[in-house]
DNA sequence: TGTACATCAGTGAACGCGCGTTCACTGATGTAC
DNA sequence: TGTACATCAGTGAACGCGCGTTCACTGATGTAC
């Protein structure tokens, strides 16, 4: 990293200290800057404690008051960033009511748009280079909604297994559309709704086969 | 970086010198360890100019003998790793002949193959921490073949820009099924060749519609 | 109402590390004579 | 057939940098008396 890299964010003069007892504001303000970072600079590794530190206007030592070390603080943020990303879905499914195809579709739809509008934080669930030795767990239920809606989605008539391979192939599609269009920004890409739509079409089955 | 990090690449004693006339050789050689390094780690940021010269055995100075900066070894590598896929897919395609179903179906899987086998290689074509400004420009004419045997898979009853859509939807879900399973091993990942086949016929319009 | 003091919420200097890059250098090897 | 020498293919020490982490410290603030 040459100096040219270093990540200059809107110089924070020096935080002023929290009041007795809200020590615990400093955790927050910590995991939210490691996160503005993420977003600015979309690359994993400008998420250094010194950065973060000066990110939040405190001294890099403070951190360690907070998290035992860089690893914990990274593994703080990638839960943080899962949290939202599943919050965006299922606020987006509920919007748009009860029936099965809509819920399915408005998830895929809201899944993307955090991607790219949040491709840092995005990033961060699955750059390899922030993928520690002890991975978040994702914890089963905060994905149920959505394994709920999909699996409603294709009709009762699909049975396990291949419900699953459908769940997998638009988890996958979904992932590669968000993660090449944000390293690929200038490909000739088609319109980002219109893909979505076409996709849950063909998954699901609802494209004719050509004759 | 701590020092736990270094990567020790089967300690190379020093290299020889490369006879007169053959300076060039060294250069081919740091583009491979440069890849391997890539592949044992996975990590983009890995690929120092310390860390190739080690792998080599040589001094990270004699690195500038052949690349004027880090950024255009990177750029090397990448242009390598790009060619390696193409030729993998190319190669698959012509093994199974000229019909187009499976001429595409065997590039689908050449794909996914070659991502999965060289994880790391194919990360370097992808993985944000190794876009540099300039971009590694792709080169229309590598990518025809697949752009023709896609097309013609799909019938002539597709008009361009459906065809196009499909591609991307082909592109997009093969990138996310190496992505995902790469850095996600552990997950309860469907057979992969049953995954892409599966994908090929939904996206192709192969698999009926449920009622 | 005043004050000593424990505790909380941090600071600041220092460590050893690997990094990209620059610079002056060296020693083997092919070639001109 | 022998030798001086230019050139090729590197080496090695040094620079200043940012990094994670450790350690001893400080100064404001709430509380007990």
């Amino acid at each position: 990293m040459t100096a040219a890299d270093r990540v200059d964010v809107p110089a924070v003069g020096r935080r002023r200290r929290a009041r007795r007892g809200e020590g615990d504001r400093l955790r927050g303000e910590i995991v939210e800057a490691a996160g503005r970072l993420l977003a600015e600079t979309g690359d994993a590794h400008a998420v250094t404690l010194r950065a973060v530190a000066r990110a939040v206007g405190v001294t890099a030592t403070s951190i360690y008051l907070h998290f035992p070390d860089r690893a914990n603080l990274v593994r703080a943020l990638r839960r943080q960033c899962f949290a939202e990303l599943v919050a965006a879905m299922d606020t987006a499914a509920d919007a748009v009511g009860a029936e099965p195809h809509a819920r399915a579709r408005a998830r895929a739809h809201a899944y993307v748009r955090f991607g790219l509008e949040n491709s840092g934080r995005y990033g961060a669930l699955f750059e390899p280079a922030l993928q520690s030795s002890t991975p978040v767990d994702i914890g089963q239920s905060t994905v149920r909604g959505t394994v709920r809606d999909v699996t409603a989605a294709l009709g009762g008539n699909v049975e396990g297994a291949e419900a699953w391979l459908v769940l997998v192939q638009f988890w996958t599609a979904l992932h590669g559309t968000v993660a090449l269009r944000s390293v690929r920004p200038g490909f000739g890409w088609p319109e980002v709704d219109r893909q979505v739509d076409d996709l849950v079409d063909r998954l699901t089955g609802r494209r004719a086969a050509t004759p």
